[in-house]
DNA sequence: GGCATGTGGTTCAAATTCGAATTACTTGTC
DNA sequence: GACAAGTAATTCGAATTTGAACCACATGCC
């Protein structure tokens, strides 16, 4: 085995920086959703894209994938998420083994109003703390390093 | 209460790349080290951080702070490590309250063991998707975005 | 058709995480 | 010195997360 490739000093920083800037924003979301909507992070990010695809619905897995979380952990959340009314399960027509989480009408109303101040702390916490370059180089570049984990 | 500003395109382009590559980036290192050296992320980062400190200790909520977790939590990672002999305790001589990790030899080596697959991970998840601008720009936009949550 | 293999989702147990409460100091301040 | 307020760390219970095992069905191939 070689000699590995250490990281050098502004490798270190972006990697860092990246680190650290992520578990905080995490962090800041969680408690702002929890305060201000009843919601962790998870089951905020679930009622989004529901409420952003076709009918309000999409497949269990297909919404793990999207979430970047296990099946299982999925289950949970959608359970808890029934459990209040804000999610219903519908089996799939075509595959008796698919579910799809529905977003009830009290979920996207939930959604609705929690947005506003999910986005203010997103831009107090992150997007207006940078500029437009700074917000293109997350785009594009971190973009990538979401793809290529994607592929693998 | 005012219209929200919602986020524009390259806003939510850049929120959502930095969101899911903080996921899957993190996922990936959760199970490299898992894998190669039997630790959680969590718990490398303690041996890492003590690694790099003088004397090989860092009071515990010193450690929190940097490793942004809870207390709680800490003192749970820090008795794993205690149980597997990496890393001890030791009271504070000046405040008889505290109590410093420290790390110990087999845990120093455990965590120079690991270091190689560590580092040659984040390269290949991250660091060498980038290019340097890129990577200046995660150290000092992303730098700035840490520490200002830091102060909050 | 019939069978091997793969896929979708849930269940389960174990590990982890958090915050609130607790214990035991320390640090002013008078 | 004594007391109020703050701080360091741990304990505790509840919620969450994960992967492995599992069940039921779908698919491809002979």
């Amino acid at each position: 085995m070689s000699e590995p490739r250490w990281l050098d000093e502004l490798e270190m920083a972006a990697w860092q920086g990246f680190l650290e800037a992520s578990h905080r924003v995490a962090r800041r979301l969680e408690q702002q959703l929890k305060d201000e909507a009843g919601l962790s992070h998870p089951q905020y990010e679930i009622l989004v894209h529901l409420a952003a695809a076709p009918d309000g619905e999409i497949r269990m897995t297909e919404l793990a994938d999207r979430l970047v979380t296990s099946k299982s952990g999925l289950t949970y959340q959608v359970g808890q998420l029934e459990r209040r009314g804000l999610v219903r399960r519908r089996a799939c027509p075509t595959d008796v083994r698919g579910v799809f989480a529905v977003l009830t009408d009290s979920g996207r109303e939930l959604q609705r109003r929690a947005a506003p101040g999910h986005v203010a702390a997103v831009r107090e916490a992150l997007i207006d703390v940078l500029d437009r370059d700074q917000l293109a180089v997350l785009a594009e570049g971190l973009g990538e390093v979401g793809r290529r984990l994607r592929r693998t």
